[in-house]
RNA sequence: GGUGCGUUAGCAAAGCGGUUAUGCUCCGGCCUGCAAAGCCGGCUAGUCCAGUUCGACUCUGGAACGCACCUCCA
């Protein structure tokens, strides 16, 4: 039985989708002005790990993560590149393709667009306005009555009261309420905008995910996840505008994952202490960075640093040195075994990730120690729910010549060249070409069958 | 100021009221021509202070420190 941590409880929860066998799952994804940043790359890999794991646990699931195209940086950006928001957008989506890609991430079943959904935001509007929830301001833009809606502040434990005390909250003077949010901006010259009841204008930055959800996946649905920082007032929003205008409950179960660090600091676009996915992928395998997002709960803090990536490629090199030359078919995991269970009921813990990859490497041990073809094929097929070790080893350890140095045959020749020596006892002709191979990072490994290489 | 979360060995990171977590690093041993990989073993874990208990890293209370949200952010 899976559990989830569900963030409007603050407590773990057995889950129990609206529809048997069915999951519908929202998650906020990204506003494409720029290159994904490492925190990008957290939830793209945790909730393609929940949705892998979903689907596994043998739900029909649908995915819908959401791009927003629309938005002030989007516009600021691309006045100041000069090129079109529609250029820039489509650039930071392939951007954003490519990215996700390389991290093993399984493209959601929907991506829908802020920009494509502006009539479905504009009838959540309306519906709100009808509700009394939406009032039009003296300057044009429309604002959601947070007053209006009893619920509001139930997602992040906020009270109205406690955040009017607070000191940030800045007063506007065309709100009723300080923290009343926009539905509808109204247009300002030289910015794109729609037609709408309340003149021209374009959305707020909430309203799209209510809406958008509600296309495709109506009123109700199962789960709802994004980063810890959209928890308030994004989602908070959220809830106010679905249950305002539909007076049901919105979501079931809100999934947060926790920020990724640099020097135990939130990484963000506003401190500007991001690394972005492809800068990091420059350096180390893309599976490498999945394993050390994977290697950390999702609920915990992730601090990145060349050394933390480092030991992940250590610590995964060992699960692949484990699987070579073993013939691993592809397997369906078989559920009944103590390891696979072990794996089971550790990903059924809210996700527990952390535990299950050390089932990985306690099945690698026992791989290493008997050589058995089918407890390979199970590491294999585990380790194939989380996304990863499904390459042929080799591929992973002897890697791409990076910069120069050796290619496979320069060393397969040198190889044979130090088989050679080593025929006519020559062990000093047979240790220099092997330190002048490590001396290009690459690490030979005598075995009865042969010589075999890696690159460190 | 309000609210929430965290503090585990050299580093990273889980579970668990009593039994080796796991990975990396480092140190022994086996194996090897020597290595590497692997195997076997080792390395002063549980921020502090009280309490509950036969027994607490694990439960309760308090303190210290850290982080986050309250403003755009994954």
């Amino acid at each position: 039985m899976l559990k989830i941590y569900n963030t409007l409880a603050r407590d773990k929860q057995e889950f129990k989708p609206i529809q048997p066998g069915q999951v519908r799952m929202y998650v906020c994804g990204m506003t494409v002005y720029d290159y994904c940043h490492l925190g990008h790359a957290r939830v793209l890999v945790v909730f393609d790990m929940v949705a892998r794991w979903l689907r596994n646990s043998g739900y029909a699931l649908t995915y819908v993560r959401n791009i927003t195209d629309i938005d002030d940086k989007i516009i600021a950006r691309a006045t100041q590149n000069n090129e079109t928001i529609e250029a820039l957008t489509a650039r930071f989506i392939e951007a954003m393709d490519l990215d996700a890609a390389a991290l093993g991430v399984i493209k959601p079943d929907l991506e829908p667009r802020a920009t494509r959904h502006i009539p479905d935001m504009l009838a959540l509007i309306k519906q709100l306005e009808t509700n009394g929830l939406a009032y039009r301001a003296d300057n044009g833009d429309v604002y959601y009555a947070v007053r209006g809606f009893e619920g509001y502040g139930k997602l992040s434990g906020k009270s109205l009261q406690d955040l009017r005390a607070g000191e940030r909250v800045e007063v506007d003077s065309y709100k009723r309420d300080p923290l009343d949010f926009v539905l509808w901006k109204a247009a300002k010259p030289g910015e794109p905008s729609w037609d709408s009841p309340w003149g021209m204008g374009r959305p707020g930055w909430h309203i799209e995910c209510s809406a958008m959800s509600e296309h495709h996946l109506g009123h109700h649905f199962d789960i709802h996840g994004g980063g810890q920082d959209l928890q308030f007032p994004h989602h908070e929003n959220e809830i106010a505008q679905s249950e305002g205008a539909h007076h049901c409950t919105y979501v079931n179960y809100w999934m947060h994952n926790g920020f990724v660090r640099v020097d135990d600091e939130k990484m963000s676009k506003s401190l500007d202490n991001f690394f972005t996915i492809r800068e990091v992928l420059k350096v180390y395998d893309p599976e490498v960075l999945r394993f050390f997002i994977l290697r950390a709960h999702y609920r915990s803090p992730l601090n990145y640093s060349d050394q933390h990536l480092d030991d992940a490629k250590q610590a995964l090199t060992r699960l692949y040195t484990s699987l070579r030359g073993m013939d691993t078919p592809s397997i369906q995991p078989d559920w009944s075994q103590p390891f696979t269970a072990r794996f089971k009921a550790a990903m059924d813990d809210d996700f527990n990730t952390p535990e299950a990859l050390a089932v990985l490497f306690d099945l690698a041990g026992e791989v290493n120690r008997s050589h058995d073809t089918n407890t390979a094929a199970q590491l294999k097929a585990l380790a194939g729910t989380l996304g990863l070790l499904q390459r042929v080893p080799e591929e992973f350890l002897q890697g791409e010549a990076a910069g120069g140095g050796f290619d496979a045959e320069d060393i397969e020749n040198l190889i044979t060249e130090r088989a050679n020596a080593k025929k006519k006892r020559n062990f000093a002709e047979a240790d220099q070409i092997r330190q002048n191979l490590l001396d290009q990072g690459i690490v030979l490994e005598d075995s009865p069958q042969g010589t075999t290489w890696r690159r460190q």
